[in-house]
DNA sequence: CTGTTATTTTTGTAGAAACAAATATTGTTG
DNA sequence: CAACAATATTTGTTTCTACAAAAATAACAG
């Protein structure tokens, strides 16, 4: 196998992928990083979480969270506030309105990542994730 | 397996790979889709590459080449020029500098790709492979 | 307690990407 | 050939991203 070619497969099976989560998230008006932040919020269920925390969490963790958190309060899905215990750092929310509107989404997106495993059986998609894992590090 | 973990681990695999790219691609001035347009030119072996060409060959197809273009154009890599046969159709051809730089990169870019693949078995690469052509259709 | 260093977030700014509209050329149909 | 549609590229504009520098607070050393 071709390493470059394999390495390119990757990148262009990805790059058909964010597009489609694109396509679907952006009638909601959310980019993929900012619906990547919302769901790290959920998973937080209540409990704050601090921007660096929500940074590296990220899918593709970014400089600049605060404008993309920005985006996130004007729409009302999540809010913020600084430590109290810590006045660096700033805790951040979701909304019961981003709950909402996250829900409103999921199902679309969980459509979409259903389309795609399934077209692998349960092993395959066991060994893909483990490809894909020690491809990582 | 979870459909949603296998996808996410989809994407930070990949982010990661195209941090690894960026950062190798910085010191030479080139964007990894800068990059990608350069090797395409280098496959055309001297033939004409149209725009539109170019753009549905990229791994991740963009909607404005002409000034990704304008860029390689600035560092005397590609050369652009109108086609004779269709007016509308602009053709780029890569340099004999761009070949050179080109060139210096290879060894850097194949190193990584290299690092990349070889935490895998050459079957588990090309299965990897295969899983990968499946799931992006 | 003061000065220094580390941590966390914000801001400025320059460059890149997305998207739609505009332009230029060619092809087609009556 | 005139009008209209299709193709290929460019341009304008707005939004995003990356990077570095600044700001605010906390921690620590003497």
């Amino acid at each position: 196998m071709n390493e470059n070619k394999l390495i390119v497969q990757l990148l262009k099976t990805t790059a058909t992928i964010e597009e489609k989560f694109n396509t679907a998230l952006k009638p909601h008006g959310l980019s993929l990083p900012q619906f990547n932040v919302l769901r790290i919020l959920r998973g937080h269920k209540g409990a704050p979480a601090n921007l660096f925390t929500v940074q590296n969490r990220m899918i593709k963790p970014m400089s600049n969270t605060t404008r993309l958190v920005d985006k996130l309060i004007e729409k009302g899905w999540v809010r913020r506030e600084v430590c109290a215990k810590n006045r660096r750092k700033i805790e951040i929310y979701i909304t019961d309105l981003g709950l909402t509107e996250l829900k409103t989404i999921d199902s679309v997106v969980a459509q979409i990542e259903k389309e795609i495993a399934q077209k692998l059986s349960p092993n395959q998609q066991e060994q893909f994730y483990q490809f894909l894992s020690i491809t990582q590090f």
